[in-house]
RNA sequence: GUGAGUGUAGCUCAGUUGGCAGAGCACCUGGUUGUGGCCCAGGAGGCCGUGGGUUCAAGUCCCAUCACUCACCCCA
């Protein structure tokens, strides 16, 4: 028979990277939760008209990028490309909209996006998501940009730099696409790539993004929008950047910083890590201010960020597996029920270990043992059986003395309840 | 969607101007009774990605195809 492959761009995570896994999810619980976020579960399918209506349909995201197609009934349906647009679906849908109060919410899972693999990019990928609603205060912003901050810092990640950006609200923002059109209409047409030259009517602000260098040439000396913001925006953004700078995070400005969702408005932000390849982008995020009433709940702000753990993973290794406990050698048919039986036992009392299904050579086994790193071994063959008692080995010291079958528990020692995994950066 | 690179043992990779398919690591079995790691000896394991072509002869040259990787674009 022919072998069913896994299709491009997704994988299968096997120990030890599913641990990196566990505890990214596990230290963003945590953390999240110190600063009053709560999971949300949401789906991961829904109907194709909530990404086109939020991220835009002109984004490359909407127009090239999502897994697409049609249910049995005809109707358009899409795996979800990023997870904003379902948490404020499902949260317009919910009670809690109409509360007037702020709501906080983390949610994790896979998402999806049909691009060409490279180093940190999947078509399946998995995003942490914290989304804050009902709140423009800056302190938001503040809070927001604090717990993320808080997170990498708590998975051990140090060489990390913060961008940041305000991209001006409805008030000013279409001022500042004005003038940036009518700065690169004057500029040289020849020096803009290809693509700027159709980006300049359509999405200005997307070539000062642009890597190109004729097009960063032009960049360089075009209009700033963090020089065109409105009062509001420039006093919202100040505030946030005051609070930045009583915290020992590092940021920069970075006025070429432009997200590839139109939702994004006011504050928005990149974490960057210079070396996990060209996908540089660990997480990013900003405020949504008009995103909840264009989805059709009501008129109130919000702020989010997502994270990307295969990103994150790049920079996580593993350093220490749990050992196990024991692992049980059987040396002779007629033990093995009792085995089971004294196996099973032990795991009632909490400890770990794998079970030998096959009588072989007691040299064979201790190979295995050793070769698994478990903290003692555990041998019953005929003798011992007939005694009622059991060897247990010290693999570490090599130590092994006979004790009775009753004693195991004992003899496996106090010493067993070791931390979890722990990670540190490479 | 565009470009480049790589496909040989479980893993990492050698393989000369075309001439018997290789190494290291891992694995298995021994080195005297039922004792791991170190060492020594032996062993197993390959449709050389797939399909065509050139040739007396192809892992090697040519064409096609598939897969993977990296980069562009874009993004987490």
């Amino acid at each position: 028979m022919s072998k069913i492959h896994k299709i491009k761009g997704f994988f299968d995570l096997f120990p030890p990277e599913s641990t990196a896994y566990v505890f990214m999810e596990e230290t963003a619980r945590e953390v999240f939760s110190r600063y009053a976020y709560q999971e949300l579960r949401i789906p991961i399918l829904e109907q194709t008209e909530l990404f086109a209506r939020s991220i835009g349909k002109e984004t490359d995201v909407v127009q090239k990028e999502m897994y697409t197609f049609e249910d049995r009934k005809g109707r358009s349906l899409t795996l979800r490309p990023e997870a904003t647009a379902g948490v404020i679906r499902a949260y317009i849908e919910s009670p809690e909209a109409g509360s007037g109060g702020v709501s906080r919410f983390f949610t994790l899972g896979p998402m999806f996006r049909y691009e060409r693999p490279q180093k940190g990019r999947t078509r399946q990928f998995h995003q942490l998501n914290v989304e804050l609603l009902g709140e423009d205060s800056a302190f938001a912003d503040g809070e927001i940009l604090l717990m993320l901050w808080s997170y990498l810092q708590k998975l051990g990640l140090r060489q990390l730099n913060m961008q940041l950006n305000s991209l001006g609200c409805t008030a000013c923002r279409p001022d500042f696409d004005t003038k940036l059109k009518n700065f690169l209409a004057l500029s040289e047409q020849e020096s803009l790539c290809v693509d700027c030259q159709r980006r300049a009517r359509s999405n200005p602000m997307r070539v000062l993004d642009c890597k190109v260098k004729g097009c960063a040439a032009v960049a360089s000396s075009a209009p700033r929008i963090l020089d065109s913001l409105c009062r509001n925006c420039r006093d919202h953004f100040d505030r946030v950047l005051a609070v930045l700078d009583k915290t020992d995070i590092s940021y920069e400005l970075n006025p070429y910083l432009v997200r590839g969702l139109d939702y994004y408005q006011r504050t928005t932000f990149e974490v960057i890590s210079t070396d996990i390849g060209a996908q540089s982008a660990v997480a990013g995020g900003g405020r949504y201010d008009g995103l909840v009433r264009d989805l059709g709940g009501p008129d109130i702000p919000g702020i989010g960020f997502a994270c990307g753990m295969e990103r994150l993973a790049l920079l996580l290794r593993s350093i220490q597996e749990r050992p196990l406990d024991f692992y049980f050698a059987v040396l002779h048919e007629d033990a093995m029920d009792t085995a089971m039986l004294m196996a099973q036992r032990l795991r009632d009392k909490g400890f770990q270990g794998e079970m030998g299904f096959q009588v072989k050579s007691i040299k064979s086994q201790l190979r295995l043992a050793n070769r698994k790193k478990v903290k003692a071994c555990l041998l019953l063959g005929k003798d011992e059986l007939e005694k009622g008692q059991i060897q247990v080995k010290d693999m570490s010291t090599g130590v092994q003395r006979a004790v009775s079958q009753d004693d195991v528990e004992q003899a496996l020692g106090l010493n067993l309840k070791t931390k979890a995994e722990s990670f540190v950066q490479h």
